[in-house]
RNA sequence: GUGGGUAUAGCUCAGUAGGUUAGAGCGCUAGAUUGUGGCUCUAGAGGCCAUCGGUUCAAUUCCGAUUAUCCACCCCA
């Protein structure tokens, strides 16, 4: 026997559906907004990611499925959506097609991790990826339709945590301050962040581990990058706080938020939902304003975000929200004997094409079992047809819920003709 | 990459201070007068107690290794 490889899910036939309810609704939300989904390979060459990513994030160093073809290339599994897409949008020169800069896809990813819950080696990603505006309204959009997303679907304790990591310019400024503040305290940082001190000294904001150990004042008294943001970078930052205010979106700022992919620019957020008292993260995003050059295109910006589908099916299930119930078969037919079953299969198959779930027992069972069985799978109406029921041209159909029965005159020669009467009773 | 937990029926789990036929609940299959479900009752199928090795007269139980899996850290969706 064969186990399923390490981090990877199977989705069962009992949990699909749920999928494809939350796929749709996200299909929905994407439409409304204007999104139009694309769709790139499972794979691209590795330099995308190195360059897109970023060669320093731990994604790149240690969690890519890289592997060489036959041709000895260099070859990756999509860690994250946006590398790809931007590499689609570069290759297929959309900047070019005023109509097709808003994005939507939904794909699987792989990392090499230790698994544990809400992360997988092969997960699943919506997002949506807005390239060429640079507006604070563009940020606002982005943003409210991952929430709005997320507040359809009916989760509760919902927060949007935004803040703005500044650009280039102002960022480098503020990481020296940053790296003289923390270099008075390096005695108390963790291993990690005394090498990241010098490298990327946002991070240490992002360290729950010197959160908790070193003195709590020293990280909330540190420099803020709000407070050091260039004047081009504030105004846009206040632009997209007023934005999402005028359209009712609820946020907090929180300076700690920094996002560890290297792409990132400006206005970076997350969503977080509480369950159980621990803060779980399920959507992630921000503005890329230098990505799409650093793959080679034209200097475009880009804002984006990414919702990992099965995290936010753990928070349905863990806040006992009911997607979808399962469909369940309006008709279920009950032949007696071959003539019967024959039958049986007639009607099922007229009411099937003509757009109705209709069920019927494969198994040889008893009138009894199959009884049992239309009432397990939760068939609304049953019809059982035997020897009375064709020589006599009058079936009888049952209401499940209500132990009803009707009587209704069939043509078994001829059932094609005579489906409505069946529709009309079960509809 | 680091640390901790777990492995017994399809599922959720008991259990044996080492001893002959290994248990429950749920699920599954069949039956309770011949053509009708949910409830109830009865019966049945289903386990090399993860694998390999050690200790022992004797191991599912104790010890070790391996594998799988879960959780936390790191990181991230």
């Amino acid at each position: 026997m064969f186990n399923r490889p390490r981090g990877t899910e199977d989705i069962l036939p009992n949990v699909s559906h749920v999928w494809q309810n939350v796929e749709n609704s996200f299909h929905n939300i994407c439409q409304n907004f204007g999104y139009k989904e694309i769709r790139t390979p499972l794979f691209e060459r590795t330099e995308v990611f190195l360059r897109g990513i970023g060669n320093n994030a731990d994604i790149v160093q240690k969690e890519m499925y890289t592997f060489l073809d036959k041709g000895q290339r260099s070859m990756t599994l999509k860690p994250e959506g946006t590398a790809s897409i931007v590499r689609c949008y570069i290759e297929n020169n959309m900047q070019y097609d005023a109509k097709s800069n808003k994005l939507y896809y939904i794909t699987p990813c792989y990392r090499y991790e230790r698994p544990q819950i809400g992360r997988l080696r092969e997960f699943h990603q919506f997002g949506v990826e807005n390239l060429g505006s640079e507006q604070a309204i563009c940020d606002s959009e982005v943003i409210s339709l991952s929430y709005f997303f997320l507040e359809s679907l009916g989760i509760k304790n919902l927060i949007l945590l935004i803040n703005s990591i500044g650009c280039e310019n102002c960022r480098d400024v503020y990481k020296i301050k940053l790296k003289d503040y923390f270099g008075k305290y390096i005695d108390n940082l963790c291993s990690n962040c005394k090498t990241r001190i010098n490298k990327n000294p946002m991070r240490i904001l992002d360290c729950k581990k010197c959160f908790e150990n070193l003195n709590r004042e020293i990280i909330d008294n540190s420099p803020k990058m709000i407070k050091n943001l260039c004047e081009d970078c504030l105004f846009h930052f206040e632009n997209v706080k007023k934005n999402l205010e005028n359209i009712g979106v609820k946020y907090q700022i929180d300076s700690k938020i920094v996002r560890g992919l290297d792409y990132y620019t400006r206005t970076v957020f997350e969503i977080i939902c509480d369950i159980e008292e621990i803060k779980f993260s399920i959507c992630g995003g921000g503005r890329y304003n230098g990505l799409v050059k650093e793959l080679g295109g034209n200097s475009t910006c880009g804002m984006g975000f990414g919702i990992g589908i099965e995290r936010l099916i753990h928070v349905l299930y863990k806040q006992n929200i009911v997607i979808l119930e399962e469909k369940t078969p309006l008709l279920f037919v009950i032949g007696m004997n071959d003539l019967e079953i024959m039958a049986a299969q007639k009607v099922v198959y007229a009411c099937r094409l003509n757009g109705i779930f209709a069920e019927m027992d494969l198994m040889n069972r008893s009138v009894k079992v199959q009884m049992k069985y239309a009432n397990k799978i939760g068939s609304k109406f049953v019809m059982v047809i035997g020897k009375k029921e064709i020589e006599s041209n009058k079936v009888k159909i049952k209401n499940m819920k209500t132990k009803n029965e009707n009587e209704i005159v069939l043509n078994f020669a001829n059932i094609k003709d005579d489906v409505y009467k069946i529709l009309k009773m079960i509809v």
